[in-house]
DNA sequence: AAAGGGATCAACCGCCCAAGC
DNA sequence: GGCTTGGGCGGTTGATCCCTT
């Protein structure tokens, strides 16, 4: 019994992925759109499984995808978040829009997880975690006891889950999208279905935006590390095409005659400016709405954002709710 | 400068679930 | 109702980086 696995044929290619993959992949979903992801391989002539086209294009291609260190913020969030749901991932990306599940994963599991044991060793809570400098936290926020601590992280879990329950109630339905501008485009056709409706040239062009940044980075970063990989991976491709001076593409040291040019294609493909240096995590508006594809949860993703942070991260309220003795006759 | 070991992160693996037949 | 399939999710791995000795 059981599924075979989908990488079980032959001729299907592991490891890290190419920039010609990555190109295929995306001119790919920029005509058709993700999805049907069985037909990829196939249709693209990549030698990788569904599933693999799929994790790249939703964890490093997709639009709108941040990359890079994560804020104060957004560990705050991680933190309460997965103190909130556990570890599901997937859920607690669908409050951070711009970062991925795996992203996220990987952050907690590297630097959070263990921040958070050394802090509860230490006798503090999360308080340390709310300044990146944990040198400079107060003294008295790190001698908070393990059990004002778990009392507070109660609280707040029982806030989060009145606040979810409060903007999943139908009879505030407005105050979820009161955020949304319907002058900015939205509506919830573009949710359900953001490859409809609007261009999705438009949309899907913006794909190009996230994977000319990549390989930007690729250009800007003589890719020591993915010329190392790429070797490792796939002997033909030679990274010298991304590597450029002043951010002019380059087509030297050509190992593979198929590749002639491939940094001129990148350029006409995606159209990105070498000249321009901003790799700012922006967020287009088509991003967000092509990114609510693979994240269908846009609604519940991005607006209880605001009440979660709210709820949340209101630490003030949190404390004052401790003094509220009902409240844990609620939760426990 | 070299070696060793911990940290990081992209990618894979295996399981689960829902939809379609 | 049972089987197959596609897609999603969380856990884990392994290559590479980077810091310390």
């Amino acid at each position: 019994m059981g599924r075979p696995p989908c990488c079980d044929k032959e001729g299907i290619k592991k490891g890290p992925w190419t920039p010609e993959e990555d190109i295929s992949l995306v001119s790919y979903i920029q005509e058709h759109g993700p999805g049907n992801w069985r037909a990829v391989p196939t249709n693209t002539g990549l030698h990788r499984c569904s599933k693999s086209c799929r994790l790249r294009w939703t964890n490093y291609l997709r639009p709108g995808i941040k990359r890079g260190n994560f804020t104060d913020h957004e560990e705050k969030m991680i933190i309460h978040l997965q103190a909130l749901l556990g570890n599901r991932w997937a859920a607690i990306a669908s409050y951070l829009p711009q970062r991925t599940d795996n992203d996220i994963k990987n952050y907690w599991n590297t630097h959070l997880r263990k921040k958070l044991i050394k802090l509860q060793a230490a006798g503090g809570g999360t308080e340390g975690l709310h300044s990146k400098d944990q040198g400079n936290s107060n003294s008295s926020s790190q001698a908070i006891s393990r059990g004002q601590w778990e009392r507070r992280l109660q609280t707040d879990i029982h806030m989060a889950r009145q606040a979810l329950r409060d903007a999943l109630s139908p009879e505030k339905p407005l105050a979820l999208s009161s955020d949304l501008n319907p002058a900015d485009g939205f509506s919830i056709s573009n949710l359900k279905n953001p490859t409809l409706d609007q261009s999705s040239n438009s949309t899907y062009a913006s794909s190009t935006e996230n994977i000319s940044r990549l390989l930007k980075g690729w250009m800007k970063n003589p890719p020591k590390k993915s010329a190392r990989l790429t070797n490792l991976a796939n002997n033909q491709t030679d990274y010298q095409h991304y590597s450029s001076s002043e951010g002019t593409t380059s087509v030297a040291n050509t190992a593979n005659s198929g590749n002639v040019e491939l940094s001129d294609t990148f350029e006409s493909l995606f159209g990105f400016e070498s000249s321009n240096s901003d790799l700012s995590p922006s967020m287009s508006p088509e991003a967000s709405l092509f990114q609510g594809e693979s994240k269908p949860d846009l609604i519940s993703g991005q607006l209880p954002l605001s009440f979660l942070e709210k709820w949340l991260f209101d630490e003030g309220a949190a404390a004052a709710a401790l003094g509220k003795d009902h409240f844990f006759s609620d939760t426990i």
